[in-house]
RNA sequence: GUGAUUGUAGCUCAGUCGGUUAGAGCGCCGGAUUGUGGUUCCGGAGGUCGCGGGUUCGAGCCCCGUCUUUCACCCCA
């Protein structure tokens, strides 16, 4: 027999995980919308003419393509064939699926730019899927929060960016979190100031594996990829950092930085948004200043951001950064915008791994009406509308089954609470309220109940 | 894309050197108990040993392929 599966790198969410991550995504919404984002949904197709190119070489490995619909093969010649897959697959594939929000984004903005109010702050929670090999913390599909602004270059937007990550971590339950933050110009400038200017990409990805590798083998990568020496010698500073507070971080960094323009400004603008936080009264920050913050994605050209959660071995549960010219590419130029996403599946893993999850996260039904026959189900269905009508969660069991099937699926559900109804109780009136965890038995009127329960949390 | 790794009942796992009819715990179903679950006791169902091929008198076990799981690299949420 064929066991049917699911493909590679994807899972189905059982009821438990939904609420555990209906939980997560409610969270993260409540605080996009009291920002002022409103939301967007876009497909998940895209042409791949939208996707490729966006993501460097790599990306467009991982981009997941969709074969054309009807004949696909039938205009392949042998020579198409001879030319490899990479030559046919624009042939026979005009679709793919979306490997990120925000690039759908970009196109969305440029397809309607005549209709948005600018600036246009949107959210977006949706799947984004990518064919890379399924590891810890890394799927084939996963869904992303994203909230972007465009339209504005103010730094006051990287500034609630911070806000929006400090209040979603902690609405839930994620307090030991560290949110790192660079400027790509300062990163820029270092590229500049030791003597390899424009390679600020390649001395990113290097840099970006510091407290994976260490500082010899990114040295050595970064041999690898052609520094000269005493390019690599000039990049010292930038290991010495450790253990400076903010305002000497900064200023260690405008000296060593002193002859980059660039690099100024990126350091002014981390000055200024620091500020803005400040203002805005952030308590406890969580925020890193680390220079050698780097991140993949190609198109960022202002600050950047990551939160790594403490105490878990789980990449980035978060990232995003400023763009200048992100629709540039779909002919719209000089829209700046600034965004975060949220990584909804590691979120789930590293609330799981740690234990985060408030005992209601995964609650459903509070309450089981058990009648034990026709007379009392006639009592107990319109208690039953009672009750949901003072948003209680509680349900019936359909079948009059022996009580102890129905106490089984009770404690199955782990429902918390279920009254009993015999002709005893239909005769008085009184209920017969059973707690399944304590096994204590009360008798309760209607209304005792329903106060009961709206003063309790489960 | 590179290199490892995993797969036996719904779940977690045993299964000797290749040898008769593949086992356990938990869970599930029924009963003890027609107004009381989570404890106890009794009974029961449930397997193409991931899939395909090969070696062998004989394969869950050995070989090849393939899919899947997990992990590292690359890259990323």
């Amino acid at each position: 027999m064929q066991k049917p599966t699911v493909p590679k790198g994807t899972r189905d969410f059982g009821p438990e995980q939904m609420r555990k991550r209906l939980f997560i995504f409610d969270t993260i919404r409540q605080t996009f919308q009291r920002f002022g984002f409103q939301p967007l949904e876009t497909p998940s197709m895209e042409n791949l003419t939208t996707l490729t190119g966006k993501y460097g070489d790599e990306g467009d490995q991982l981009l997941f393509k969709i074969l054309n619909s009807g004949d696909f093969a039938g205009g392949l010649t042998e020579a198409d064939l001879q030319a490899g897959s990479k030559k046919i697959t624009p042939k026979i594939a005009e679709k793919g699926l979306r490997y990120d929000l925000t690039v759908p984004f970009a196109r969305y903005v440029v397809m309607n730019r005549n209709a948005l109010t600018m600036p246009f702050k949107r959210y977006q929670m949706q799947p984004v899927w990518r064919a890379d090999r399924p590891q810890k913390g890394r799927y084939r599909e996963f869904y992303q929060c994203d909230a972007d602004v465009v339209g504005t270059d103010s730094l006051l937007c990287e500034a609630e960016i911070v806000l929006m990550i400090h209040e979603v971590f902690r609405n839930l339950g994620v307090l030991d979190f560290t949110l790192k933050i660079n400027n790509r110009k300062t990163l820029a400038g270092i590229a500049e100031v030791i003597g390899e200017p424009g390679q600020e990409g390649l001395l990113s990805v290097a840099i970006d594996k510091l407290d994976k590798i260490g500082m010899e083998k990114v040295l050595d990568e970064l041999r690898e990829r052609g520094f000269s020496e005493e390019s690599i010698r000039k990049l010292d500073p930038l290991f010495s950092f450790g253990e400076l507070d903010r305002l000497q971080l900064l200023n260690q960094l405008k000296t060593w930085l002193t002859t980059s323009e660039t690099a100024q400004q990126g350091i002014a603008e981390l000055e200024e948004t620091l500020q803005f936080v400040d203002q805005y009264g952030l308590t406890d920050s969580r925020i890193e200043i680390d220079p050698t913050l780097a991140r993949g994605l190609s198109y960022y050209t202002g600050a950047i951001f990551e939160v790594k959660a403490n105490g878990v071995s789980i990449g980035s549960v978060s990232g995003g950064g400023r763009y200048d010219n992100l629709t540039g590419t779909f002919g719209m130029p000089g829209l700046s915008g600034v965004g975060i996403s949220f990584g909804v599946d590691r979120i789930y893993d590293v609330m799981e791994e740690l234990n985060l999850f408030p005992a209601g996260a995964g609650q459903g039904t509070r309450l089981l009406l058990v009648p034990f026959d026709s007379a009392a189900r006639a009592v107990a269905l319109p208690l039953l509308s009672q009750l949901r009508a003072s948003g209680i969660t509680a349900e019936v069991y359909p079948d009059l089954a022996k009580v102890k099937k129905m106490l089984d699926y009770a404690n199955a559900k782990a429902i918390p609470y279920v009254v009993l109804i015999g002709s005893e109780e239909v005769q008085t009136g009184l209920l017969s309220l059973k707690n399944m965890v304590t096994g204590e038995q009360t008798k309760t009127t209607a209304s005792e109940l329903i106060q009961l329960l709206r003063s309790t949390s489960f």
